[in-house]
DNA sequence: AATGAGGGCAACCGCTCCATT
DNA sequence: GAATGGAGCGGTTGCCCTCAT
């Protein structure tokens, strides 16, 4: 091979280096990560300029440390998703993948880890992940403060694309991803609209975690717009589970629309409604669809 | 003050998937 | 249908920093 006469850098980034990725994605913008490498003048690998710009350079990324609340919601997400740290990601904007797998198994895995040894759990011999899994869902993790789950992730979502939120017309708000974290609540569901944006206003609850957001409302947001675009492209297929939600959230809101933008509905569950999308729903492996249809069971036509 | 252990984070590696030829 | 290359993802490594001794 030609490329490999030349040699390519290695470790950390020099703030040089940053400058010309940052320089060359802000004129030009994403394209082939090999070319962006060769022609911003950077002797590394376009893998490398991929992950530095992803993980360190993309302007809309959140810096710091993680909050209680966004503990909690990574926690609650592992216990559904597994390691699919990618998809956690996209459902907690500002952060990335690695920073959030990084998370996960120095913080949080140790945290779990002594929970599980305090609780003198039998799964302590299983694999750590496994076991973890159990635990979570087992709630050995406690659940206690769930209600901060979903007011952080919809505070989190409010805040950092809250400009964007007010930008967006109510059509784009239709066509919006609804995170995962929504389609699997059930119970009491009222659905309202303000000028600006589209509130839930319910009671709710994930996996025997009672939510108590009965008096609270929030914002239904996408999923990250940004780690969208910047992730190229895999918006559509990011999971089929965006697909799904996405098809609950648009009956959600043409319901709200066809109503005068108020909503009292939804009782009952929505298990019709996944049947009716029945065929839409080509899950992957890790069995979303099992997943939601023991979560979600009110009828929004109800 | 020196030093060793542990933790956190950035980056690399290897694999898979997907599009193109 | 096979080969190839690019992109993305998850696992792993290695460096640096902090803190306890």
């Amino acid at each position: 091979m030609i490329t490999t006469t030349m040699k390519m850098r290695k470790g950390l980034w020099s703030p040089e280096e940053d400058d010309k990725l940052m320089n060359y994605m802000v004129t030009n913008g994403q394209g082939c990560w090999s070319d962006i490498a060769r022609n911003a003048g950077l002797q590394r690998c376009g893998k490398s300029c991929r992950l530095r710009w992803i993980n360190y350079l993309r302007p809309d990324l959140k810096r710091g440390a993680f909050s209680p609340q966004e503990e909690e919601v990574i926690i609650h997400l592992h216990s559904l998703l597994g390691n699919r740290w990618s998809q956690i990601a996209a459902r907690l904007p500002g952060r990335t993948d690695n920073e959030i797998k990084n998370f996960w198994n120095s913080t949080v895995k140790k945290r779990l880890k002594k929970t599980t040894s305090n609780s003198s759990s039998p799964n302590t011999s299983h694999d750590s992940s496994s076991s973890e899994h159990k635990d979570i869902m087992g709630g050995s993790v406690s659940m206690h403060d769930s209600s901060n789950i979903m007011a952080m992730y919809m505070d989190a979502t409010r805040r950092s694309s809250s400009s964007s939120l007010q930008a967006m017309n109510i059509s784009q708000v239709m066509e919006s991803n609804m995170p995962i974290l929504h389609a699997s609540c059930y119970g009491t569901l009222e659905v309202g609209m303000d000028s600006n944006a589209i509130s839930y206003h319910g009671c709710y609850e994930i996996f025997g975690g009672n939510l108590g957001l009965e008096d609270e409302i929030f914002n239904i947001t996408p999923l990250d717009n940004s780690t969208s675009i910047d992730h190229g492209i895999k918006t559509e297929n990011l999971d089929q589970n965006s697909i799904v939600t996405n098809n609950m959230n648009n009956m959600i809101m043409n319901q709200c629309y066809n109503n005068n933008n108020t909503l009292h509905a939804i009782n009952e569950g929505f298990e019709n409604c996944w049947e009716g999308a029945g065929d839409e729903l080509k899950v992957e492996e890790w069995d979303f669809e099992e997943l939601m249809r023991e979560s979600c069971t009110f009828d929004p036509y109800t």
